[in-house]
DNA sequence: CAGTGTAGGTACTGATCGGTAACATTTTGT
DNA sequence: ACAAAATGTTACCGATCAGTACCTACACTG
């Protein structure tokens, strides 16, 4: 079904190699509707192609899964660059740019919360070759919120790294089992809180100015 | 593997009807190994019956699926019995066993995050049935602990609700996709110091002392 | 032109899935 | 004791799964 813009998008039409075909469907299908339910069959027909190819260039599903997890790892890092390059030098704005940003996905309807970690949801064998790959990718990225925040000169920047990850983490999941309804906002006055109350002294034994108070309108959109 | 405990706790011998042994069984398998990935057949089979008696009083596995669902919600409303009757009028007390509780779930090597949240992370599709359930139940949870925060009296109770509510999912999460390492010291650091942000004055601008200020017993068990 | 490697296509394996039919057996209520 | 209900057993259905064998078609390189 609707076959009709994949065709056009990521098609053998297209010149692209087949592999990055079969890698694009398959983070789309993977993400999309979760790793267990997707056949390689119908990530290798989406990707314009057949399953002799996608096992040509991935050893397993397994494999494909790996390098899937990888690419968005990947993709991650380019928005970190994005935010670098949209403030650079200023690694108090990136990290507010970031909050900004993770808030805008979870207003989005299609969002299904972190690829990472659903795969980890939907692999509880934590021997499976994907779970290490998880979890240097999210051991990453929490080091880079740790590596932001030092550069911003907050204090205790791992245990704020540590704090908004797991603001991070429990809106996106909530955002997914209950809705999203305004947790955005909700997202960025926390974060915001937690960001200013590293500003200076230390942990937490400081006043915390969340959000300009202005009270009545804490629930604006994005 | 290990069937041996099982033959003694939930097959044919005990008095125990089919219907709940198959939901203990369901609950065992669904919670440790996921949803899609264990069938009628081991759910059947880890119940001591057979898939015929499973479809007798079950109509489907989707439907078995959320009485699974509901009988985690009815596990988490007796926790909140405990609470009371460990402190009962004191609602304070609770909240903060409650969150001690949390931490101490995370230590669990076996502990496998939220049910409820794993279930929605398995079932993208929205319009599945068990979503209702998941959503009614999450949204359950957090109540409870808007109530909970009204009855002692915080400033604030629903937004002191979501923030501890977004605080344990991400730390739950976070402890299936990269593990669990000082992570319930960290939750319980953040959500006293969420708690005593609302002890009084309004919002985030007020001082903020994370770790209770009566020292001694604050990691006191239920 | 010949040779080589990549890609597409078809058909297959063996296993497992959710769900059902038909029948035998045991338990239960009276 | 007897009938009715609940449970056990076996076999089956159509679909789908991950993965493979085998062959053909094309493109590039010499």
């Amino acid at each position: 079904m609707k076959t009709a813009e994949n065709e056009l998008s990521l098609a053998k039409n297209a010149r692209i190699s087949p592999r990055q075909r079969l890698l694009a469907a398959a983070a789309e299908l993977f993400y999309r509707h979760g790793i267990r339910v997707v056949g390689v069959d119908a990530i290798a027909e989406a990707a314009g192609t057949n399953k002799m190819t996608l096992y040509r260039h991935f050893a397993s599903k397994d494999e494909l899964l790996a390098e899937y997890l990888r690419e968005m790892g990947k993709r991650g890092d380019q928005c970190w660059g994005a935010y670098e390059a949209a403030h650079p030098g200023d690694a108090l704005a990136q990290l507010r740019a970031w909050l900004a940003e993770m808030a805008d996905h979870l207003a989005n309807p299609d969002d299904r919360g972190c690829a990472l970690a659903n795969a980890a949801v939907e692999l509880p064998d934590k021997a499976h070759p994907a779970r290490r790959v998880i979890e240097k990718l999210k051991l990453g990225q929490r080091d880079r919120l740790a590596e932001l925040a030092r550069k911003a000169g907050l204090s205790e920047p791992e245990m704020l790294a540590d704090e908004l990850y797991l603001l991070l983490e429990g809106a996106r999941v909530t955002a997914q089992s209950v809705g999203a309804e305004g947790l955005g906002a909700r997202l960025i006055r926390m974060g915001e809180a937690m960001i200013a109350s590293h500003v200076s002294g230390k942990g937490w034994r400081v006043s915390v100015r969340a959000t300009p108070v202005r009270a009545g309108n804490d629930e604006q959109k994005s």
